[in-house]
RNA sequence: GGUCUCGUGGCCGAGCGGCUAGGCACCGGUCUGCAAAACCGUAUACUCCGGUUCGAAUCCGGACGAGACCUCCA
């Protein structure tokens, strides 16, 4: 008995939130643009990746049946926009002195690992550039058929010239032509392209390159844009509905892809662009080129210089989400500690939720936050406000937990099952497991026994020594009505 | 230089024409042998200057400041 509600998605394309309206009523055509696999990514790459999990989540949770496509650059990108030749995962293949292969090989490791620890849900396809070299080249051939590229000794242009006389260049990023023309920085000699604003669609091989496939234009390597459009389209379609991320990729990448899109099939290949904004660090972007970069690991293992202390996934998850996925976000120490005693709070609501006892009527109305939850997914997937929302359903949890409050069964079954569907199925964050170590908890026992005994008998020193020794051995102890606990 | 985005209380971070965001910290309270923990509660805000409006953090213009893109980038 899912409400029907209406979802809004800022929309890119037009810079203002839209009502989504799906191809295809109750489905979903999602691709987002995934991982370049020549190093380990950083925190701020999966920054991304979780904000496009919670949405892709998000999506499911409203009932949409999604397919969601996140694909995997395993070919070296190579771009000679600046006159410059880049092979990302030849240069890291070299500089380790392994082949292509063996980088790819193990970075793909590294990022499905990564999915697990910041428990993001496996796309529907996870599709690889170099198994789609058949379909880029045919991609590529269409649009040459159509008449906005060339080939130019052993290599293939896009032919932004040609290709404006039909369609509007820039429709994304706002740029215009000739603005780019002055903005374009010092080049180096212009190579072959016709026009400064062309781009590579497939090029020649140099000699040096590990990684060369066949074409019909002799032996080379797919351009830089071209395996979205490829693998889009065989995955998804000509046009789909939503297409992400990274802001950073809106230009020239997404525009790019707009481009090959519209040029070989007539239309843009999304209906809503969606952009991830950038995780930051002391205010500036996350970023390789920076060096400001720090990788998910060593933040959960608090190994980053720039932490006291480790977070966990589920802590640094629910730190993200914590923040709307288009603002900018800056991580801090200071941030992540008070997040994470928020995460806690949350936490803890979860797990008291199931232990409540129902009353014989409710004296509270938790519909409202449920109701209040459900816009805030609805409105351009508000996670922090969604998380607002069960906050306020933390509180009646502990005012019920106190007698102060009561719910019915049927509405003590309705928190229950919002509570638990909004911060595992949505937000995707997972109770870490617990560490049982049952020979500590054992030695617990005894001491905090030994302490009780203490305490009945007023004899102060000995509880609080065996207080303040457990907390310089790291364990706290915490007295409540129902007893004494520790961790 | 060009294009764009953003400036919210001690910190993080929503809201984007009128109605308490939320979290953390602070302060007060309950509890406690004292603490801690836990829970409850109060307070503090919208960079500046103009304009529109009955009413603006929220819309428009300007100033200042920050960031992103224009080059590989999530």
């Amino acid at each position: 008995m899912k409400e029907k509600r209406s979802l809004s998605i800022y929309n890119s394309l037009s810079g203002k939130k839209e009502p989504f309206v799906p191809l295809h009523e109750g489905h979903v055509g999602l691709y987002v643009c995934g991982p370049t696999l020549y190093s380990e990514p950083h925190m701020g790459n999966m920054r991304t990746f979780i904000n496009f999990d919670f949405i892709y989540r998000c999506l499911r949770h409203l009932g949409y049946q999604v397919k969601y496509v996140r694909n995997i650059t395993d070919a070296g990108h190579i771009t000679n926009s600046a006159g410059q030749e880049i092979d990302s995962i030849g240069s890291a293949a070299r500089l380790e002195q392994v082949q292509s292969l063996e980088i790819v090989y193990k970075y793909n490791v590294k990022f499905q690992e990564l999915q697990r620890l910041y428990n993001l849900l496996p796309p529907t396809i996870e599709p690889t550039a170099t198994a789609h070299i058949q379909e880029q080249i045919e991609a590529i051939e269409l649009i040459l058929e159509k008449g906005f590229a060339y080939v130019e000794n052993g290599s293939v242009y896009f032919d932004v010239q040609a290709y404006s006389k039909s369609f509007h260049y820039g429709t994304l990023s706002g740029r215009k032509i000739d603005e780019l023309a002055q903005e374009t920085r010092a080049l180096n000699a212009q190579d072959e392209k016709r026009f400064f604003a062309d781009f590579a669609l497939w090029k020649k091989a140099n000699p040096e390159d590990m990684q060369v496939w066949r074409s019909p234009w002799g032996n080379g390597n797919p351009g830089w844009h071209i395996e979205c459009t490829a693998m889009s389209t065989k995955y998804l379609g000509k046009q789909f509905d939503i297409h992400g991320g990274g802001m950073d990729l809106k230009f020239p990448h997404h525009e790019d892809e707009i481009a090959q899109n519209c040029g070989a099939f007539g239309c843009n290949p999304a209906r809503y662009w969606m952009h991830a904004n950038m995780l930051n660090v002391n205010g500036q972007k996350m970023s390789k080129s920076f060096g400001n970069f720090f990788l998910p690991k060593e933040l959960v293992e608090g190994t980053s210089p720039l932490f006291k202390k480790a977070y966990s996934a589920p802590a640094v998850r629910f730190f993200m989400l914590q923040a709307h996925y288009r603002s900018t976000l800056d991580i801090t120490d200071e941030a992540l500690s008070a997040s994470e005693k928020g995460f806690e709070r949350l936490l803890e609501g979860l797990s008291l939720v199931g232990g409540l006892s129902p009353g014989t009527q409710s004296t509270i109305d938790i519909y409202p936050v449920i109701a209040a939850a459900e816009a805030a997914i609805c409105d351009d997937f508000n996670a922090p406000l969604l998380i607002a929302s069960l906050f306020d359903a933390v509180k009646h949890v502990h005012a019920i937990q106190d007698g102060k409050a009561t719910l019915n069964a049927e509405d003590l079954a309705a928190l229950t099952q919002f509570f638990t569907t909004m911060v595992q199925g949505v937000l995707g964050i997972e109770t870490p497991a617990k560490e049982e170590n049952h020979r500590l908890a054992g030695v617990m026992d005894v001491v905090l026994h030994l302490r009780q005994n203490a305490r009945e008998q007023k004899d102060w020193t000995t509880s609080d020594l065996i207080r303040d020794g457990l907390a310089k051995a790291g364990i706290q102890v915490k007295d409540s009505k129902d007893g004494t606990s520790w961790h």
